[in-house]
DNA sequence: TTGACATATTCCCATATAAGAATGTATTGT
DNA sequence: ACAATACATTCTTATATGGGAATATGTCAA
């Protein structure tokens, strides 16, 4: 089987860095084609591309407005990868606080009887 | 241009849905590679290729053991992406209160002289 | 109608999968 | 040394890009 499709879910289509800057721009406000064009700095056919993309998996809206197209981020479609990376926060925090405790550790070690032993440089 | 290496980053390795199923897998606990081919239910030179991937991009950590090899998922690598669709919080925190405004107006228009408009199946 | 403008679509191509099969490599027990 | 165990790597193949160039489609304005 090849790589699934860009199109087959917000996991495959926020992997594209453009399309990740896209969805950033168009959270804050509904823009048309020609004004990501110019803020995203890539060709218009690519832009489009991007979007159809983005829309397919319904990472943005769209609608009509005479000859132009407005499309803006769809964010409730994003929550459910911050609620899956979310299911990760309680163990990174674990990892920190290992660090933190080894880090402090070692604090009170040097500070009983090691001062002085970092390098001027590091300071 | 083609699409970008799975190996590229953590956006695009965690795209597959089988080294998402991984990385929960091993956030647990270490596991051996033997275990996670029962686990998760894939041929092991499958499993071994995912895990390549993960361990490429720093989602993983490994460490040998006598002739297994020793998995643990490396939450922190996936923080930044939970802080990247956290950007996006806000603005579908603002469309769930626009929904629920809208429902809201809605339910005291009814509930004014519309009492009983809902047929009986949707309650 | 005829342009002009805004977007979308198609074609081409180099590149990268992911799964399956087969094979290679390292380590342990005897 | 040798067989068994645990993994990794290589090869093949069907499929899907994403960018660039060219072209098509749809809408407004005169």
């Amino acid at each position: 089987m090849a790589r699934a499709s860009t199109t087959s879910d917000a996991f495959n289509a926020i992997a594209e860095p453009r399309r990740r800057q896209i969805l950033s721009y168009l959270v804050v406000q509904e823009r048309q084609v020609g004004e990501i064009v110019a803020a995203i700095g890539i060709d218009q056919p690519s832009v489009s591309k991007h979007l159809g993309v983005l829309h397919k998996v319904g990472l943005v809206h769209m609608r009509r407005n005479g000859r132009h197209r407005l499309y803006r981020t769809n964010a409730a479609a994003i929550q459910p990868l911050h609620e899956w990376t979310g299911t990760f926060e309680r163990y990174w925090k674990h990892q920190l606080n290992r660090v933190k405790e080894r880090a402090e550790a070692q604090m009170s070690r040097e500070g009983a009887n090691n001062a002085g032993t970092f390098p001027k440089e590091n300071l």
